[in-house]
DNA sequence: TGTACATCAGTGAACGCGCGTTCACTGATGTAC
DNA sequence: TGTACATCAGTGAACGCGCGTTCACTGATGTAC
């Protein structure tokens, strides 16, 4: 074996970290073969060497970038801030790094419906993650309410996170910022029970 | 004039709805101009005696889809059923029609992301439209409660409507159904300052 | 009323271009002797 | 230790194809006489 077992496996990867990031930054349609193989430093020829076609490429890929982000739904706060927290995730997911980089971040947020009209197979990869993600979100309710309100506490909070950080994308800017803030805040008040009309006192 | 001053603005307005359905139902760039003149029932070349170019179109073809489904924020049940009310406009988006029928749907929610890769130009049509959206659904909130709550409560139920359908897309099926009726109940919850441990009493 | 004409919406062949993919090759490397 | 060799990761020219766009044309239409 003329080059080094790792070699290979290592130029893969270089590939799929340079696919992940400018499929999420400029598009998958907008991403040649050619683009990518250059953000990785090799030629577009050697391509076919390591993926099958661009259309496998794209589901690794993504594979890959869901998986970076899974750290965000882990342990949002370090290893060692306890138990997950449903508010800390979502704190995490609507914040301003992530806005502003979303090369770098989650793939449905930055590739959105575009994911959906792959191929079948692209398709089960992100039905899987989404299901996945609100497991973990359910870990992160109040362990008192019943298991339809934590359900639904999921289910809410992911929307309102993937949705917040496409539409804070769209107004970008300060305006996306104080919108960012705004789901932050309405996610707390949900989930801690403040009243629609908290504040009303002083109005009154 | 050889042809009837109408019948040109019928044939653009005829290009502009198929090209609003095909853009929602495959994409922006998935499809061509050739596509779009076949589904209006022209050939491709006459393209251009309507618009300057693909890009053009694009533009116009999502405000065309924001204004039909403008209804929804104006007036889910009908005009005759009183004031805006959030939680209304929340259950028609977040409603099963919408879910399996994006070409005829909100444009955000159906190619998202593909939206703020484009021109300034079209940019500039998402964030002014998100922001007339934001202005009508604050006025759905409830009148009582101070203007910073009101605004994040319009920021989080949008966030959620336009990410809960395209998670419940990306779910699709039963899973996304159900993903919908979550979301609906979510944000009733939230807006009806229901305590995030309701039920809780069952399991005590 | 009928006819010749000018207009221009719509046609379809053609263009240059970038894409995904293929393939003959090159040359850096680990192994055998 | 040194050299000849086989392997195969990576190169770059070439391919067929579909795209957005252009353009010479055709023929349906409203108007002038």
């Amino acid at each position: 074996m003329p080059w080094s077992r790792q070699h290979k496996s290592e130029t893969r990867e270089r590939i799929l970290d340079a696919a992940a990031l400018a499929f999420r930054e400029h598009g998958i349609e907008q991403t040649s073969v050619g683009d990518v193989m250059q953000r990785a430093g090799l030629t577009h020829g050697g391509f076919y060497a390591h993926f099958k076609s661009k259309e496998e490429l794209v589901g690794e890929a993504v594979r890959y970038a869901s998986d970076q982000v899974s750290k965000i739904f882990d342990a949002p706060g370090g290893k060692e801030s306890g138990p997950p927290d449903l508010l800390k995730i979502a704190a995490a997911y609507l914040s301003l790094p992530h806005m502003v980089h979303p090369e770098r971040g989650c793939p449905v947020a930055a590739l959105g419906p575009e994911l959906l009209r792959g191929d079948q197979k692209l398709r089960k990869v992100i039905s899987k993650e989404t299901r996945v993600r609100l497991e973990k979100l359910y870990q992160g309710t109040n362990s008192r309410a019943t298991p339809e309100v934590r359900k639904r506490q999921a289910a809410g909070a992911l929307a309102c996170m993937v949705g917040g950080q496409i539409l804070a994308r769209a107004l970008s800017g300060q305006d996306g910022e104080q919108f960012l803030a705004d789901c932050r805040e309405f996610l707390r008040d949900a989930l801690t029970g403040q009243p629609p009309t908290a504040g009303s006192i002083i109005e009154q």
